[in-house]
DNA sequence: CCATACCGACCGACGGTCGGTCGGTGGCGG
DNA sequence: CCGCCACCGACCGACCGTCGGTCGGTATGG
């Protein structure tokens, strides 16, 4: 009757309470999401997840430590591909949103917990991408398409405002305002990287990235 | 023997109560403080708390909120005051900063709850100071201090940024970066806002506002 | 046989509720 | 002008359900 216990590889089923949780705490928030549905979820005991996980939160953090990883591994695969700076420039933000579709989506409810999410999530995308776009924002500047005299500390303002501005989970109910803002901020990456005006523009539109086609405002 | 039951307006327990509750979640952090604590704090039972506010989420949002309007009131106070263009921008700014130094200081430590608090702040610092600086902005392009098609929006992704970049409880332990930030903030604000290079650092500088003296990096 | 993975009853703390109490105030009959 | 009383906003604190986290013990498989 009892039905069978089964074991796994602790890094296969840290993996599988990792898939459970994310998709929980995108689903219906963080706090909203209890210890005990993401036990249903995966279909194991409490001593079993918290023999993986110290804490709920700890789950959190390796949710987004997982994402954040995969998301700077394509970056930089994006970033060392033999494309003209710009389009690996774009394809490096791309990276950004493409794969991280589910930290992004969905919760339009309610608050506590979800900001929280949000902006860890933003803190350590910008950790890891700032020098990899940094770089190929460098490259732009040795070639003449860029020109700046900090890469670094613009591309971190960029990348920070950047997952705020766009982040519906966390500027609330503004989520039509994205297409403007998405358009505003790359009128200001051309300015703040001193690239050729509505160059960005046009290769994002190009690139078929949302909201990308006209001057801000 | 019993202390006396006290009656008060229910403005002033109001205040009271989130007095008590921004110390507390300043020094200890939002999640670790409990509603128990407060209570203690302020002197009251558990039902009167409840009188006043719906949750403790609730209270959070109200000391956001009222801080907020404080900032908003001296900031517009500073943007129409008839002094130079260039000195109201960084006095708004510095409006920003000096009013909420409750919001900004201490708890260090872990993590959870904070960083939601922190984050409600800037986006309802956005949204209130956006529009305040804007103006100031304008005024700065029709004179020709300024030189941007699209004030609005630099002056959100700039205020954004800023907010993010130079809270200690979202950057965690990045705190001797501040300087730096402080410094590309303001370059990228002449960038934008396309200003006379360094126009905002040496005034900055004049204003003594923190770490605003040479280039970035 | 021993480490690793797993189980689930149990615990204490916490946010929130609820029935009820207290003190001041304004109206009204005397 | 006084005293009574109905009313009401503010206040109280015992109580409750839920939740994150613990622990002693058990199955699995190398």
């Amino acid at each position: 009757m009892t039905p069978a216990r089964i074991s796994k590889p602790a890094a296969q089923r840290r993996d599988d309470i990792l898939d459970a949780a994310q998709r929980l705490f995108t689903t219906k928030g963080v706090q909203a999401t209890s210890v005990e549905d993401i036990l249903q979820d995966v279909g194991i005991a409490k001593g079993t997840l918290y023999y993986h996980f110290r804490s709920k939160d700890e789950i959190l953090q390796g949710i987004i430590t997982r994402t954040t990883e995969r998301v700077a591994v394509k970056a930089r695969q994006v970033a060392d591909r033999p494309d003209p700076v710009i389009t690996r420039f774009l394809g490096v933000l791309a990276a950004m949103r493409v794969d991280a579709p589910e930290l992004a989506l969905a919760e339009t409810l309610h608050g506590p917990g979800n900001a929280e999410f949000h902006v860890l999530s933003i803190v350590e995308m910008v950790r890891a991408i700032t020098p990899i776009l940094a770089e190929v924002v460098e490259q732009g500047v040795a070639e003449g398409s860029f020109s700046t005299e900090h890469p670094q500390d613009m591309v971190e303002i960029l990348l920070t405002s950047m997952g705020m501005l766009l982040d519906d989970g966390i500027f609330r109910g503004e989520a039509d305002q994205i297409p403007r803002r998405t358009a505003a901020l790359i009128s200001a990456a051309e300015t703040l990287l001193g690239c050729r005006p509505g160059a960005l523009a046009t290769a994002a539109h190009d690139m078929r990235i949302a909201g990308a086609t006209g001057g801000a405002r």
